[in-house]
DNA sequence: GAATGAATATTTGTAGGCAAACAATAGGGA
DNA sequence: TCCCTATTGTTTGCCTACAAATATTCATTC
């Protein structure tokens, strides 16, 4: 008998004292959320393609969705801070996939603007970018998709 | 009247033709995931202190459930990769938290133990640790909560 | 117009996170 | 015993992610 706990005392209506014991890594959310992440990190790879990774996604489809817009703006739309952003920015333009350029209205600003090749792209992966989606939540009924969503989102 | 999609067709019982204007990124798992999972990075940051990163600390807390580990074995309870769990343990090293020998039994293994600093670190971050859970979770009722990390579990 | 404070962008440094290639060892089976 | 395969660990390279420091420009206020 090697147990550190034999017979905790109760004490106080119905509760237990809490105990270091209690902290197991494995049911902490934000450990789940690792995880989570992670098995969405790995069907987005099988899904994508074109060698296009989850935050250069999230800037091409934003693009889409509003047009141009400055670099640090786009940043705070898809929730990168200004030096990822910048990198993003950076590789998607090495692959022509965006262009930028100085603001003439404001000299701070850089506008950074989906090529007519990254429109295409983001065309043709929009869908599996769909599929992504439905796929990592398949192991869920749609109510509890639904659910998931609504509790992830007051969490955001 | 700009609109690309002025009166879409139905057809095919209720549903409506998926179109590409239907997806928006700040509804996408993956997305949400990832803010949600940023904003737990800011609680733990702000409560753990002592310069302990998220993983850095899973690896802290597995090692003090199950004690002394191989590097490798360490690396897939915490959900690490051989690359990533070296450098956690690296650096969890040079701090002296950690220490790491040859298991003398399989010349393969690395084996990774807290150190008495670690342990006493890893005793005293516990109770804030639990801490950052409560608090990441503390927009939902204790029942959203326990719903929201069955599902997410689902999806782990 | 000048001073001040906010916004934008860049750079550097540190830390995950993973793929891929590599070396060494362990464990079995022919 | 020898060979084959799996496991473990290391290294390199690329991509996020953020803090902190810096420079420039804008907007506001005096």
């Amino acid at each position: 008998m090697t147990s550190r706990k034999p017979a905790p005392s109760r004490q106080g209506g119905n509760g237990r004292k809490p105990d270091d014991d209690d902290y197991v890594l494995d049911s902490q959310v934000g450990f789940i959320l690792r995880q989570v992440s992670q098995r969405h990190a790995v069907i987005f790879d099988e899904l994508i393609g074109e060698g296009v990774t989850p935050t250069q996604w999230a800037a091409l489809s934003k693009l889409q969705e509003i047009g141009p817009t400055s670099q640090n703006l786009l940043g705070r739309l898809t929730s990168m801070d200004a030096a990822t952003i910048k990198g993003v920015v950076l590789r998607l333009g090495k692959r022509q996939l965006v262009e930028t350029n100085p603001d003439p209205g404001d000299a701070r600003r850089l506008v950074v603007r989906l090529t007519e090749q990254g429109r295409r792209l983001t065309r043709k992966l929009t869908p599996r970018a769909a599929a992504i989606s439905q796929v990592t939540m398949a192991p869920l009924t749609p109510e509890e998709q639904t659910r998931l969503l609504a509790l992830l989102t007051k969490l955001r």
